[in-house]
DNA sequence: ACCTATTAATAAAT
DNA sequence: TATTTATTAATAGGT
């Protein structure tokens, strides 16, 4: 685009070179703006000239263009380097191992097994966090076998009402020997509900949260 | 360039949007190159498209290109902002003033003038400011003193010593009776210096470096 | 992605 | 350095 074809090199004429620089320099911050504009990009343009002298465009601000492109690197790294990836996760893959062989070592302890080379001491802490999971497991049985009874009772009582009514129902209606009987029979179950209820009690009176052995 | 004019300004249809950037974008990229080639520049060029992708080209690195272009907008700073330069003068100054209108507030309590506004504490202190500059004023004075006796002396017992040196002289070279005088004299004078000299003793013993009042 | 009419950029001259 | 102008390069709109 001028009077002659030009190839691309360093123009070694330094006058000509000056003059193309300021023309083209010029353009292309002409052009950056537009494209900034046109296609609502943001653009950073920084010239240096031979001499040194400072040249620069920005759609918004250099710091943010710059701020941003550093920003969008480190990214770019995070994403185009899974070495770092597979490295965090061949970590994390043995910690899992170490704590899994821990727990496994412990959980053979724990039943009773494997227990030739342990002191005293260890043989305590075993013995006593034995002891805390059974305190923890006898609390939770505890619980549920009230829960049990609550529902239970709440049952009985239900049926019980229901009999009451069938009975008032049925005494209303007639005076009939074989609906007599019926009745009996339900009042009788009710009785051996009621009697079982009573053998499962809980012996205490502790019905808070257990420690943590039991969820 | 192109089938018709266009103006500058965002392209509202998505499509032709990223296909003119695509083409732009190209085109800029090109130019920042052949700007750098042909004359000899150090060019960095940074394009987010509108969806966040970042383009980019350096002629060198961008590294390269933004650490220079910072170094260039502090130097910059540095020579086109005499603002700032003036402000750090203008606070520099204030802070003299203040510290001078203390200063001389100061002083002028301590001369006993402008004494109406001050507390029985203020003056207490300010009491303690004269006592300690007196003390050290007079231990300033002492040491110089001693100083002056020192010295004194020193002449006195080098004199003295002269004197006897010529007694001496005079006594082996004649007996002459006016010889004998002029010596007499002399011993008088001597006496009398040593008279003032322990007079202007010292009261205490302390020599010490004086408080900064006296420096 | 390619085509091409048209505009924009610019090389060389002044 | 700015202007002019012939020429090339870029690209808008269409396919």
């Amino acid at each position: 685009m001028g009077r002659g074809k030009i190839v691309i090199q360093r123009i070694d004429d330094s006058t000509s070179r000056q003059v193309t620089f300021s023309k083209r320099r010029k353009g292309l911050i002409k052009k950056a703006k537009e494209l900034a504009i046109l296609c609502d990009a943001e653009v950073g343009l920084i010239i240096f000239s031979s001499t040194g002298k400072l040249y620069d465009f920005a759609s918004s601000s250099m710091k943010s263009v710059i701020d941003r492109y550093n920003k969008s690197k480190i990214e770019q790294q995070q994403l185009l380097n899974p070495a770092s990836e597979v490295k965090f996760w061949q970590r994390e893959a043995a910690v899992l191992r170490q704590e899994l062989h821990a727990l496994q070592e412990n959980h053979r302890q724990i039943m009773g097994e494997q227990l030739n080379g342990l002191s005293v001491n260890e043989l305590n802490n075993l013995e006593n966090q034995l002891e805390l999971s059974l305190r923890g497991i006898r609390m939770k049985k505890r619980n549920l076998i009230h829960q049990e009874n609550l529902e239970l009772s709440r049952k009985v009582q239900r049926i019980h009402q229901e009999n009451v009514e069938l009975y008032k129902k049925a005494y209303t209606a007639s005076t009939n020997g074989f609906i007599h009987r019926e009745l009996a029979v339900a009042d009788d179950e009710s009785q051996y509900t009621q009697i079982r209820l009573q053998l499962s009690q809980p012996e205490h009176s502790d019905y808070e949260t257990p420690p943590r052995a039991s969820e």
